[in-house]
DNA sequence: ATGGTGGTCGCACCA
C-alpha cells in the first residue's frame, strides 16, 4: 500500500488554512503532521480539515503558542499526548493507525538566542526536552515496531543542513551540544533519517528560511530543521522524499516548508 | 531585523 506522509510547521493553522488546502491538493498526503498550530482545542478548525478529506483528525493545541495536529485519511484508533519537562506546552502527539503504525508529531523547543543553558532557560529547556524524549524512546520504542517521528525538531544536525556550518556553529539550532542531543535521540532506537536516506549528506538541503531576511532566495541562507525519521522496521518501505521548497514563496508563507516521505507499506 | 498572537490599538512575547 502506498502511503504518503507530509510534515509542516504551519505557524498558525487558522491563518494558513488555505495553504494547508494547497498542500493537500498538490501533494495529496495520506497523513499530514502539523506543528505550531497556535490554536486552542475548542477553536480547532475541524470541519475545514474534514473538508480536505481527512476523516480522522487528532489535535493537541493551546492559545498562541505551540500545538500539534495529525490529519489522516486512515483511521486513528488511539491518541496520546505526552508532556515533557513538566510543562503542558503541547509539543507531542502520538497517533496509532492500523497495522501498528505509530506516528509521532513533534515540535521541539526552539531554544531562544543564547546557546548556553546557564544563561538561557529556553536553551536549557530544549536540551532537557531532547534528553527526556531520548530516555523515553529508548525504553518505549523497539526497532521492530513501525514508528514514524515527524516534525520541527529545531536542530539542523549535518554540515549540509545549514548554509554555513562554520558560521552557524554557535547559532542555536546547529551548536555541537544540540546536535549531540539530537543524535542521541536518533540513536535511542535507532531511527533512520528518511530524508537523508535519499538525499546524500554532501548535498545542501533546507526546510526553513528566516522571516528576517529581506529576500530568502538571495543567498539561500536556510537550515534543515524539519525531519522525518523511521524505525528500522520501516526502512525497506521507504520509496521517495520531497522538500516542497516552493512553498516558501507562496503568499503569506510559513517560514518552514512541507517535507514529504513516500512509503510502500 | 520579519512575522504571528493576544491585549489593547502600541506592545510584549515567541519563533
Amino acid at each position: 500500500m502506498g502511503f504518503r506522509l507530509v510534515t509542516w510547521n504551519v505557524n498558525s493553522l487558522r491563518l494558513r488554512i488555505d495553504l494547508v488546502e494547497r498542500i493537500v491538493s498538490e501533494m495529496a498526503p495520506d497523513v499530514l503532521c502539523l506543528q505550531e498550530i497556535k490554536v486552542d482545542d475548542p477553536l480547532f478548525p475541524l470541519d475545514a480539515c474534514r473538508a480536505l478529506g481527512f476523516e480522522h483528525v487528532a489535535f493537541h493545541g493551546m492559545k498562541s503558542y505551540n500545538g500539534v495536529a495529525v490529519l489522516s485519511r486512515h483511521r486513528i484508533h488511539s491518541v496520546r499526548t505526552p508532556s515533557w519537562c513538566g510543562k503542558d506546552d503541547r509539543r507531542h502527539l502520538i497517533a496509532e493507525l492500523d497495522d501498528g503504525l505509530q506516528i509521532h508529531c513533534l515540535y521541539v523547543p526552539a531554544g531562544g538566542d543564547i546557546p548556553d543553558p546557564d544563561q538561557n532557560p529556553k536553551f536549557a529547556h530544549k536540551l532537557a526536552f531532547l534528553r527526556e524524549l531520548t530516555a523515553w524512546m529508548a525504553t518505549e520504542i523497539r526497532p521492530e515496531q513501525k514508528v514514524i517521528l515527524a516534525g520541527d525538531f529545531n536542530v539542523a544536525p549535518l554540515v549540509n543542513d545549514v548554509w554555513s556550518h562554520k558560521q552557524l556553529l554557535s547559532v542555536v539550532s546547529h551548536t555541537p551540544v544540540e546536535v549531540e542531543a539530537l543524535t542521541a535521540l536518533q540513536n535511542s532506537v535507532p531511527f533512520v533519517d528518511a530524508v537523508r536516506h535519499f538525499v546524500p549528506d554532501t548535498e545542501k538541503l533546507f526546510t526553513w528560511w528566516s522571516y528576517r531576511s529581506p529576500d530568502w532566495t538571495r543567498n539561500d541562507r536556510g537550515r534543515r530543521l524539519d525531519h522525518i525519521w523511521v524505525t528500522p522496521a520501516l526502512k525497506d518501505s521507504l520509496r521517495a522524499t520531497l522538500v516542497a521548497r516552493e512553498a516558501r514563496a507562496w503568499p503569506q508563507p510559513s517560514d518552514h516548508v512541507p517535507v514529504m516521505v513516500d512509503f510502500d507499506l
